[in-house]
DNA sequence: ACGGCTGGTACA
DNA sequence: TTGTACCAG
């Protein structure tokens, strides 16, 4: 992070919108009449009434806290709803919420629809953004104000959802600071180098030139619990239960993720906590283990389990092997998660999967280790680590040879499908396909890589949010002559979809009969709903933007109307 | 060794 | 590349 990259002079927009106690939103949308109640969202309930991971405000402002547990939340605020989160296969499932997550994210098309009008849009900025009157880079904030309004109001239409949101010209929050200033300026000679220093001396005054990294989805999947006291777990079999459990979870993630995206996953990683009862040094971490990750519910089982054995070697080390060797160093497992990362796009155009895969196909280097399924009946001595199997990583990227599809007309969705039936027999070594690619495992573990990052390039689909902002250049220009020039470009090369509108919520019903177009007016003409939405300041702003000589309509918002920056602004949730 | 589960970044 | 540590919500 301390990498003190300088603010550029073109001015940016940077708009950051956050879901309102988001999981309390879940539920209650799930059940109307829990709305504006104190609400939480507890995982588990067993032990003191489980673990909050989600407040509503009104039980925010009765005291309560997401790190609480039941019992607590009860204590402070007796009339508090909890609602539980669902478990499955004897864990938390959170995959409620991330569904949610991802309607919220779909309704974000209506911003590309924006874009693809985009001639549009540029018209009808064109006219204020020029105007001499008032500060560019307020003017800009203006345009990301109107976006955001807008953003927030399809948020809630189409999802029932509310956020929250600040507008500033960088990553870095820059008013409220003055104490965090003070205290920097005090401090910062006393024990930063002069890198370090310099961030700090800049972000305590909202001075940043760090970039948005745009995404649309998650990097990793993951799964796991922990066994937390005597719930400990202390037997291999037991392990393997819930790593089979957790195993489940996440390949079922993932075969979301590939149907959803066309994405997979390329490495698994086994992680643990651990302790150990008797003496020495029970600190010692329980060290983390991965392999290439193979398509399979039960080869990841059994490769997590394999992962799982060869660390509780390294961890236990001579004394885990042989039970004469110590009395009763014996092991407690209180965490456990698998999870799957390096993914990667695969190209969907006309081709099916498994086509791409067969075309992909190496064989898995016998002349080393031999067969690399080989290593799910090894013995855990035997199977010393997935990850020096080089000839496995192929396996990575491949689906078990039981599952290719001759039929080579099998399309994503079908031959995807059959992964989860059928019964995974050892591949054998000898399959046609890895004959006809004598390579060696590493060099050919590159190509795809290579490959799969290419199709990458070309095969994005949506255009992220950075994209948009990306291109939201305005020049500043002398006014006037150069009215042509000054505007602000929201354009991408990448927009393909439809500009469909919505006219049927009910709940913003009498808001859209008050609301025509989209984008398609000037800012004289922007819909008073979101007008009504702006901060106080903002709306003086515009005001003078559009009839300098009006005064503003007063007590219309809670603002108190004395900020006299518009520098970060920040929008409170947004009313149903 | 009850702040669970999930995801991210930085670093060696 | 793998493994670790730490952070945030």
């Amino acid at each position: 992070m301390p990498v003190a990259r300088p603010e550029t002079s073109d001015a940016r927009v940077i708009a950051h919108v956050d879901m309102d106690c988001f999981y309390v939103q879940v539920e209650q949308r799930k059940q109307p009449e829990l709305r504006g109640l104190p609400t939480a969202v507890v995982q588990y309930n067993e032990w003191q009434g489980g673990a909050l991971i989600a407040v509503s405000y009104e039980a925010r402002s009765c005291g309560v806290k997401r790190s609480m547990r039941g019992e607590e939340a009860k204590a402070a605020c007796p009339e508090i709803q909890l609602v539980q989160v669902p478990v499955a296969r004897g864990k938390a499932d959170l995959n409620t919420y991330r569904s949610a997550g991802s309607e919220v994210v779909g309704t974000w098309k209506f911003l590309f629809a924006l874009i693809q009008d985009g001639d549009d849009f540029k018209e009808s900025v064109r006219d204020w953004i020029c105007r001499k009157d008032a500060d560019r880079r307020d003017k800009l904030l203006g345009c990301g104000i109107i976006i955001v309004a807008e953003l927030r109001k399809q948020v809630l239409k189409e999802t029932e959802f509310s956020c929250s949101a600040g507008i500033a010209h960088n990553k870095a929050r820059s008013d409220l600071m003055w104490d965090l200033c003070l205290f920097v300026t005090k401090v910062i000679n006393t024990c930063f180098d002069v890198p370090c220093s310099t961030w700090l001396w800049n972000i305590a005054r909202g001075i940043s030139g760090e970039e948005v990294q745009g995404r649309l989805l998650p990097k990793s999947h993951g799964s796991g619990k922990t066994f937390p006291g005597p719930r400990a777990l202390r037997s291999l079999s037991n392990v393997q239960h819930w790593l089979n459990q957790l195993s489940e979870e996440l390949y079922e993630r993932l075969s979301s993720d590939l149907e959803q995206n066309k994405r997979i996953a390329s490495t698994l990683t086994l992680h643990a906590s651990a302790f150990r009862s008797k003496d020495s040094d029970s600190q010692k971490k329980f060290p983390s283990k991965s392999c290439p990750l193979r398509y399979g519910v039960t080869k990841i089982q059994e490769d997590a389990f394999n992962l799982f054995q060869a660390a509780l070697r390294e961890y236990m080390g001579p004394f885990g092997t042989k039970p004469q060797g110590n009395k009763k160093e014996t092991w407690r497992i209180t965490g456990l998660s698998v999870s799957a990362s390096k993914i990667v796009d695969i190209p969907s155009g006309t081709s099916s999967i498994m086509r791409y895969f067969q075309s992909q196909s190496t064989i898995p280097s016998s002349s080393e280790s031999g067969c690399p399924q080989e290593h799910v009946a090894m013995t855990p001595s035997a199977s010393e680590s997935c990850s020096e199997q080089k000839s496995a990583e192929t396996e990575a990227a491949m689906p078990d040879k039981d599952i290719n599809i001759t039929d080579t007309s099998a399309d994503l969705d079908n031959s995807y499908g059959n992964m989860d039936i059928v019964p995974e027999k050892d591949a054998s070594c000898q399959s046609n396909e890895a004959k006809e690619f004598p390579t060696q495992s590493g060099t050919q573990t590159k190509t795809i890589g290579r490959k799969i990052n290419n199709s990458k390039e070309k095969n994005r689909g949506m255009p992220s949010i950075v994209d948009i902002f990306k291109n939201y250049n305005a020049t500043p220009q002398s006014q006037q002559e150069t009215r042509e020039d000054s505007t602000v470009s929201l354009t991408s090369n990448r927009g393909n979809l439809s500009s469909s509108t919505n006219h049927s919520s009910e709940v913003n019903q009498e808001v859209e009969d008050r609301r025509e177009t989209e984008w398609g007016y000037k800012v004289g003409e922007i819909d008073q709903s979101v007008f009504d939405e702006l901060p106080y300041e903002i709306q003086r702003e515009f005001r003078s933007f559009l009839r300098p000589n009006k005064r503003p309509n007063a007590g219309k918002s809670k603002g108190d109307g004395s900020a006299s920056s518009s520098i970060a602004h920040y929008f409170s949730p947004l009313k149903r």
